[in-house]
DNA sequence: GACTCTATCTCGGTA
DNA sequence: TACCGAGGTAGAGTC
């Protein structure tokens, strides 16, 4: 990794045209060759960037950055204040936990805990345009499509009456009810999801964790 | 800016719960406090990070980074390789040229580089839903709502089907037309328009650039 | 390669 | 402050 700081100015085109005034800044170059330039503040995102792949032309006072697409950054450099040079190695990569695969699987497990009397009849149920997250039955045996988010916006409820579309156009499974569920459910996500005769659900992803399988018996 | 490469291991509790194993990273602290760690590669993205504003606590071989939420970002440092800091000073800012907001200005001043005889009725129209771009009224005084994407994907025809069956509960406009407009309109997109009878249209960015508003009379 | 969907999305605008 | 939409979204997974 190369650290570079340095009055420059830069500019970008491509998808769009961005240019940044003369100031001083740190020009970060990974070993794969990406290049970021950070201001000293505003997050983590840099001000412009060039992901890998792509060429750096390094023509003295200034940097042309191309990549396949033949977008490019120009990095022009009015006084380098300092520039070091680190090798760090490959890293061994982030663990998680608590991301949205992790919450259908907690509501795989329990799915009782979006509807009383709910059944699990299949995880990831394939269709034509996509895997349903969860497909269940009722106590009536009822099917019901279920799409998991942990942010449920108005995007989840639309790809939730897409799959009931398709689901109804297989005559076999009878009516077909849809259940949104997501940790937090927004205002217009509900307003939509109700005028398309969706129920919503919100969930506690910490609580169901501290479930275990038999703990709602007893309720 | 201090700029940290140190072998170190991560933990991040909030919104998820993240483990980094112990390697060797950069970690980049701005001015405003927030604190980002990058490995060598990756592209801009960091692998953890903590915004402004924070707390930041220094125990020597351990740093907490706590934030108002009452997040935490735990840095064990086992060894620091370097350690520099410098300051940069505030930061002009990005110019852009070329985000959609632009596309609307000039598609909101030239209605009818969309469809000839197109009137503006309003800009950012308001519906329970959320605003629509353009209201517009073609030469048979037709309400014509246009949504304008810089790529035209299906969630753009979704967002415009949408606004149309809410106009359409006001009896008061009459019959509405739908016109998705975008620099690109992605097969997906067309189809679904099509199906939804709604028209799609592509326009130049850099050609309505450089349209005068007289320009279109000569044609 | 194209398409799909997630994200500690980030970031900006607005009510 | 919370909500909402755009993004050079990026990035991962699938087909």
């Amino acid at each position: 990794m190369r650290l570079l700081i340095a009055r420059c100015s830069v500019d970008y085109a491509g998808r769009l045209a961005a240019h940044l005034p003369e100031a001083t800044r740190l020009i970060m170059v990974k070993a794969d060759g990406c290049v970021a330039i950070h201001a000293d503040g505003g997050a983590y995102k840099p001000l412009n960037w060039m992901n890998a792949p792509n060429t750096i032309t390094d023509n003295g006072d200034h940097w042309v950055i191309t990549n396949p697409k033949k977008e490019t950054l120009t990095i022009t450099l009015h006084e380098v204040i300092s520039d070091v040079e680190q090798e760090l190695g490959e890293d061994p990569g982030l663990q998680k936990d608590g991301v949205e695969a992790h919450l259908q699987e907690l509501l795989a497990a329990r799915p009782d805990a979006i509807e009383d009397g709910l059944t699990l009849v299949r995880r990831e149920y394939p269709t034509a345009i996509g895997p349903i997250d969860l497909v269940c039955r009722d106590d009536a045996n009822t099917v019901v499509a279920v799409e998991i988010k942990r942010r449920g916006d108005i995007d989840g409820v639309e790809q939730l009456a897409r799959y009931i579309e398709r689901l109804e156009l297989d005559s076999s499974l009878g009516m077909i009810r849809g259940v949104f569920v997501a940790q937090i459910v927004k205002p217009q996500a509900k307003v939509l999801a109700e005028s398309r005769g969706l129920r919503w659900v919100e969930v506690d992803y910490d609580e169901l964790r501290g479930m275990k399988p038999d703990d709602l018996r007893l309720f």
